[in-house]
RNA sequence: GCCGACUUAGCUCAAUUGGCAGAGCAACUGAUUUGUAAUCAGUAGGUUGUAGGUUCGAUUCCUAUAGUCGGCACCA
């Protein structure tokens, strides 16, 4: 997929359509005032502020109407430059332009863009002409708070994109279209792999014998990684105390995203967000020496948030899911070395996955507005330059974020982009001095004082479903063999005829454990095997009178048009060495 | 939660300005016994998301509500 803000020259373009739009919608809405006009990854949009107005799906073809009219009429775009006085003095009517403008370093000059009749504030560069930006798409609308803030007023957002030709847009609009295809939803409900029901609730998923079969093998796969890497396996509860939760500080921070608290006998109870608090109380339960650091406490655990109904997506964000979370309690001298064998073992999973687009962020706390996260300056100085100290010896690419951490520490990120383009996280480290603080835990150094350990939580997996999310899109449902719940097919030719082969054929293989199915419905081969295809299934097996008398099989694989005929006792060899190198 | 849109059979979709709600696939029954992407015929399937309202008459218009979708905000 392109990325329009990369692109130097996509990226101008665009920008230049923006300006285009604006004059559109100045024509079609005198009133309109305008905020700001982006470039972003997928293209442009526009922020306006149409007073009681709002855009309707109806408008935007009106708007795209009078965009080619502005566009055709070939207006040359051009640049000026005013002082920043001037600015504020011509604008002064706007209070949107006021407030970039005041923005700006005194004594700096800005630069306006005009076309026709229309003249915006604008770094630029542009295209020469509004000719230049013909080939363009309305493709969305929504409101947008101004500056992003909830309680500023709601903008209308107007995105599009636009390429040099009309071939290209095509082309574009069709790539649009295809990443709907892969949508983790579609496939999803295509393959029986999870379901929702509006009886059972909003964002809260089934998952149907197909996509328990994943979980299993996914569930039984990293926790055979994490066992081989000295992690422990626990079993906590999903209601639990809100004692839990004012020791750690996230009842306040969280409580309105929370399922509602329960009230009985005077106590109350949750559902509980998250697991980490209960992780503490089981390290708290005994006494560790400073030999026994680190221990590292993971857990499949069910966690449930009550997740706005505008966040709700899927599997990728849902109220009910399931972390492959654990616990690093370590010194501190530990830290760096117990951050790289994580990162090792992110790197390390996501090799085996065949993962490839994917990218690490440092997240730090936005220090514009300190007062939401934990703990003092210098602590979050320190854990932040630590995280970024490991990712540097490492050698591993990363960018920065400021703004995303956790309320309690900085993190290290795995982010990946879903089929629809959210930036969505996988993995992630975080570097925690506050909840050992909190729960006043302890370890005996070598000297035999009591200190405080530090705590790193780490997800691999992230969560089961929105992994299993991205796996499904990363694969367009076409999962590798080891993990497909639906292995291989057996059709035998003839239903009548070849069933009680086809029947052995499948006992034998799932005696290996290999997840075989057979398919002798009174259809056609043709039909048979067309299901098998559009199931996805990785290994469809054919057996007739041919591969009766020489105990044989003839595998076609998902996607290939060819078939290869194949003793039974080699095919089962060469499927069993797939399954367990992860091909 | 905010702005906008959508909701018709198990699934994917139709239904001219308000006038008896249809098709393909799937399901079921029968025929067919098949060598690599759809064999043929028949049957059944609906209070048009839910609750109100307007109207002689509502899938269609209005109100509320739920769910879903696209963004925004949020994301421990």
């Amino acid at each position: 997929m392109r990325n329009f803000k990369e692109d130097a020259a996509l990226n101008t373009l665009n920008h230049s359509c923006a300006h285009l739009m604006a004059q559109a919608v100045k024509h079609l809405y005198p009133n309109a005032k305008f905020w700001v006009g982006p470039v972003v990854e997928e293209g442009f949009y526009y922020d306006i502020d149409l007073g009681d107005a709002v855009i309707r799906d109806e408008d935007l073809p009106k708007i795209e109407k009078e965009m080619k009219k502005c566009a055709k009429a070939d207006k040359r775009i051009v640049r000026q430059e005013i002082t920043r006085e001037e600015a504020l003095q011509q604008f002064a009517d706007d209070l949107y332009k006021v407030d970039l403008i005041e923005r700006m370093p005194e004594g700096t000059n800005i630069s306006m863009y005009t076309q026709g009749d229309f003249t915006d504030l604008c770094r630029g560069p542009h295209v020469s002409s509004t000719k230049e930006c013909r080939n363009f798409k309305l493709l969305k609308h929504s409101g947008a708070y101004w500056k992003g803030d909830k309680n500023n007023k709601v903008l209308q957002r107007i995105y599009g994109v636009c390429l040099p030709t009309a071939e290209e847009l095509e082309d574009h609009l069709n790539d649009l279209e295809d990443a709907k295809q892969r949508d983790h939803r579609k496939l999803g409900k295509d393959l029986s792999v999870f379901m929702f029901s509006e009886t059972v609730g909003s964002g809260l998923p089934m998952w149907l014998p197909n996509g328990f079969t994943i979980r299993r093998i996914l569930s039984d796969y990293i926790m055979d990684k994490e066992l081989a890497q000295g992690y422990v396996h626990v079993m906590t509860p999903s209601v639990v105390s809100t004692k839990l939760y004012k020791i750690s500080g996230h009842l306040a921070h969280y409580k309105d995203d929370m399922f509602p608290i329960m009230e009985r006998d005077g106590d109350e109870y949750c559902l509980r967000p998250m697991n980490c608090p209960e992780h503490m109380i089981m390290y708290k339960s005994t006494l560790h020496s400073y030999r026994d650091l680190p221990i590292r406490i993971a857990e499949i655990a069910n966690d449930f948030r009550f997740e706005a109904g505008g966040a709700l997506t899927g599997i990728e964000r849902s109220r009910a899911f399931t972390q492959n979370d654990s616990h690093i309690f370590c010194t501190p001298e530990q830290i760096a070395q117990e951050i790289k064998n994580v990162t090792k073992l992110i790197l390390d999973v996501y090799g085996d996955f065949g993962f490839e687009n994917y990218s690490f962020r440092l997240s730090l706390r936005d220090k514009e507005n300190t007062e939401k996260y934990f703990g003092n300056d210098a602590l979050w100085e320190k854990s932040e330059a630590e995280l970024r100290e490991v990712l540097k010896e490492m050698n591993v690419p990363y960018y920065e974020a400021e703004g995303e951490a956790a309320f309690y520490g900085p993190k290290i990120d795995v982010q990946v982009r879903s089929a629809l383009g959210h930036d969505v996280t996988l993995s992630t480290i975080q570097l925690d001095y506050q909840l050992p603080e909190r729960f006043e835990l302890e370890y005996v150094d070598h000297t035999g004082a009591k200190v405080r350990p530090v705590v790193i939580h780490r997800a691999i997996l992230g969560s089961l479903d929105r992994f299993v999310a991205f796996l499904l899109e990363e694969t367009k449902g076409a999962l590798p063999l080891w993990l497909s719940p639906r292995q291989v097919v057996v059709i035998p030719v003839s239903p009548e005829a070849h069933s009680e082969y086809g029947e052995k054929v499948v006992a034998e293989l799932k005696k290996h454990g290999v997840r075989a199915e057979l398919d002798n419905r009174n259809e056609k081969l043709g039909y048979r095997i067309r299901e098998a295809q559009t199931h996805k299934i990785p290994v469809e097996i054919v057996v007739g009178d041919g591969e009766i008398a020489e105990t044989a099989v003839t595998v076609r694989r998902y996607g290939k048009k060819e078939a290869a005929k194949s003793t039974l006792a080699d095919f089962i060899n060469d499927i069993l060495d797939e399954i367990a190198e992860r091909r």
